[in-house]
RNA sequence: GGCGCUUUCGUCUAGCGGCUAGGACACAUGCCUCUCACGCAUGGAACACGAGUUCGAUUCUCGUAGGCGCUACCA
C-alpha cells in the first residue's frame, strides 16, 4: 500500500535557525510538495539545559520570510499533535516501557560522575555487551534490587540493549546502503533521568513512527547513528512502515576547515541565519539575511543549489519550479562550501527581475537612513517625485542604472547625486583629475550659458542647444558637466540627468563646481 | 584513536566506460560608451594518488592520502 508522503523538519529551540537547517527544510518542502504530501513542523525540546526562549518564534518568523509552508505541526495544526516533544512525555514514557518489558532496553544506575571514572580507566570505553555487565544496571540486579534503588530515589536512565555481532543496514537514498557492524555501537541512553524526558533518538523514532513519517530527510551529521534508529524501529516491531532516509551534505565554512556553524555568526563576513537575532543571554546581535536586504527568493535558489541541481545548466529558478525539478537521489553527497559571493549574485538577478516600483519599501528606508526624509514638507514632495523618477529610471530596460546592484541598499552611492550635490570635489579622484584642467571653466561657462537660454528643459532641446556647439567647437563638455553634476564618474546620460534636475539645479551645480575646482 | 561518509576548475557543479571534460560564481581582457557599469564576447583554470577490471577509464573495484561527520543523561 502506498502511503501519502510524510516528511517532517524538527529543530531544537537551542537558538536561531542557522542556514544549513534552512536547506534541510527546504529540501523537505521540495520533497513533500513534489510528491503531494505533508511537511510538518515539530520542536525537539527535549534538552532542558538549551532552550533558548524566543527560538520557536524565530524559526517560524524565518520560514514565514523565506516562503516555505508547513502542512501541519507546531503553530500549524494538523492531527497528529502535540508537536512539541516537551508536551509528549506521557507518549515516551509509555513507550520506554514497552521496551522494557520486551527486554530490549535496561534501567542503569551508573552515575556521570561513575561514568566519567569509567573513562578515565579504560580507554576508548563505550557502554556496550562487552561492559555493560561490569556496570550498575537491571542487567546485573535482581528486580527486587532495581525496584529497591528506584523506591529510594537513585536516578537512573534507561538504555537500548543492542545486540553485538550483526550488519546493520541503513539504505539511505543519497548514499546507497550503509552496513555497520552493530558491535561498534553502544548502549545509547535513551530516557535521561535529570531532565525526565527521552534523548533525540527515542523521541525521533517514536513520533515519526506516530506521525507517520514516510521519508527522513535530515543532515549528514546524523548518518552515524542512523544504525541505531533502525535498531529501535525493529525494536518496537516498525519496521514495516520505517521511514526512508536521505543524509544531506552538510553546508561548511567558505574557508577554513569544518562545517558551518551557529557560532560562526558574523565572524565569516555573512550572516548564518535568515533573519537578524538578538540573543537574549549574551545580549549579542547576529545580522540576518532579510535585513542585509536579500530577497527571500534569491536566498532559497541559491540555498537549493548547494547540494543539489537539476541536471542542466538552469540556475534562476522560482520554487515552484525547484518543486517540479527536484530529485532527491540527485543531491550530492559531499560537503558544499558556502561561497556566500554566489548568494549575492543571485540577489542580484532576483532584484533585476523585480519591477522597480517593488523596490519601494527598501528605497524608502534606504532614503531615510541618508536623512532624505528630514527635509521640510515642501522639499518632501520634490523627493517623492525625484524617487518616482529614479524608480522609473532604474526598472527602465537596459538602463546603466539597473546594474551593479545586487541590493536595493547598493543604490544609494549610485543615485545618492539625484538628490544631494556635490558639496566638495576630490581633487585626487582619478576621473576628476582627467576630466577638469585649467581650460575646463571657461568651457563650463559657455555651457552655462548655453543652457541658461534652452527654455523648456528637456533633454531634445538641451542636446539641440548643446550638441551643435560640441562640434563646431571640438569641445567635449561631458565628463565636466559630470564632474560638476555627480562629483563622480558614474551616473546616467548628462542630458537626461540635467533635465531629472531641472535648468536652475544644473546651472547652480555647474558653478559651483568651477568655483570649487578652479581658485586655486 | 575507533566507526562511517566523501573526493571533477579557487567555489557550486554537469558527467552515469569512448567527450576538444560542459555550465555558473569569482577573476582577467576586449567590445560598447560623455563616466561607472550592466550586458555581450574572449581567456586562464579541474578529473587527489596508486593498483586492478576492461580493447578503453573522470566514470567500476580495492588500497593510500586529504576533507567531513559522529564518538554526551546535546540535538
Amino acid at each position: 500500500m502506498e502511503r501519502k508522503v510524510r516528511v517532517r523538519f524538527a529543530p531544537s529551540p537551542t537558538g536561531p535557525l542557522h542556514i544549513g537547517g534552512v536547506r534541510t527544510a527546504l529540501y523537505n518542502y521540495l520533497f513533500a510538495k513534489q510528491h503531494g504530501g505533508d511537511l510538518i513542523f515539530r520542536i525537539e525540546d527535549t534538552d532542558s539545559n538549551r532552550f533558548v526562549p524566543g527560538a520557536e518564534e524565530y524559526i517560524i518568523e524565518s520560514f514565514k520570510w523565506l516562503g516555505i509552508n508547513f502542512d501541519e505541526g507546531v503553530s500549524f495544526g494538523g492531527d497528529h499533535g502535540p508537536y512539541r516533544q516537551s508536551e509528549r512525555k506521557d507518549i515516551y514514557k509509555k513507550y520506554v516501557q514497552v521496551l522494557l518489558d520486551a527486554d530490549k532496553a535496561y534501567i542503569a544506575f551508573d552515575t556521570p560522575e561513575e561514568l566519567d571514572a569509567k573513562r578515565a580507566e579504560i580507554e576508548n570505553f563505550q557502554y556496550d555487551a562487552s561492559t555493560r555487565l561490569m556496570m550498575r544496571n537491571s542487567l546485573v540486579m535482581s528486580k527486587e534490587e532495581v525496584d529497591q534503588l528506584i523506591n529510594d530515589g537513585h536516578q537512573y536512565v534507561v538504555r537500548i540493549k543492542i545486540e553485538p555481532g550483526r550488519d546493520v543496514v541503513v539504505h539511505d537514498i543519497i548514499r546507497g546502503d550503509v552496513s555497520i557492524n552493530s558491535s561498534v555501537l553502544d548502549d545509547k541512553v535513551l530516557y535521561k533521568s535529570a531532565d525526565q524526558l527521552p534523548t533525540y533518538h527515542l523521541a525521533n523514532i517514536v513520533d515519526d513512527h506516530l506521525m507517520e513519517v514516510t521519508h527522513v530527510i535530515r543532515g549528514e551529521e546524523w548518518l552515524p547513528s542512523a544504525p541505531l534508529h533502525v535498531l529501535l524501529y525493529e525494536a518496537f516491531g516498525w519496521q514495516d512502515t520505517m521511514p526512508q532516509f536521505a543524509h544531506l551534505p552538510l553546508l561548511l565554512k567558505p574557508v577554513g576547515n569544518g562545517k558551518l556553524s551557529k557560532r560562526d555568526g558574523d565572524k565569516l563576513g555573512f550572516p548564518v541565519f535568515p533573519l537578524e537575532w538578538h540573543d537574549p543571554k549574551s545580549g549579542e546581535t547576529s545580522s540576518g539575511y532579510r535585513e542585509k536586504g536579500y530577497l527571500p527568493e534569491a536566498l532559497v535558489n541559491f540555498l537549493a543549489l548547494l547540494g543539489w541541481n537539476p541536471g542542466n545548466d538552469q540556475e534562476v529558478m522560482s520554487l515552484d519550479e525547484m518543486v517540479k525539478l527536484f530529485d532527491l537521489s540527485k543531491c550530492s553527497k559531499a560537503g558544499a562550501r558556502f561561497d556566500y559571493v554566489k548568494g549575492i549574485w543571485f540577489n542580484h538577478q532576483y532584484l533585476l527581475n523585480k519591477p522597480a516600483k517593488d523596490w519601494t519599501p527598501e528605497f524608502d528606508a534606504l532614503l531615510k537612513t541618508n536623512g532624505i526624509e528630514s527635509t521640510p514638507e515642501k522639499e518632501a514632495q520634490v523627493v517623492e517625485m525625484m524617487k518616482t523618477k529614479v524608480i522609473e529610471y532604474v526598472d527602465k530596460e537596459n538602463n546603466k542604472k539597473k546594474r551593479n546592484i545586487s541590493f536595493v541598499s547598493d543604490l544609494w552611492p549610485l543615485c545618492k547625486f539625484f538628490f544631494v550635490a556635490p558639496d566638495s570635489f576630490n581633487k585626487d579622484d582619478k576621473f576628476i583629475r582627467k576630466n577638469w584642467n585649467e581650460e575646463t571653466a571657461g568651457m563650463m561657462r559657455q555651457l552655462v550659458d548655453i543652457l541658461s537660454n534652452v527654455d523648456d528643459f528637456t533633454i531634445e532641446n538641451q542636446k539641440a542647444a548643446v550638441d551643435p556647439w560640441a562640434e563646431q567647437t571640438g569641445l567635449r563638455p561631458w565628463n565636466a558637466w559630470r564632474v560638476a553634476l555627480v562629483g563622480a564618474g558614474q551616473g546616467p546620460d548628462m542630458y537626461e540627468l540635467s533635465a531629472f534636475l531641472g535648468k536652475q539645479e544644473t546651472i547652480k551645480r555647474i558653478n559651483f563646481a568651477i568655483t570649487s575646482l578652479s581658485c586655486e
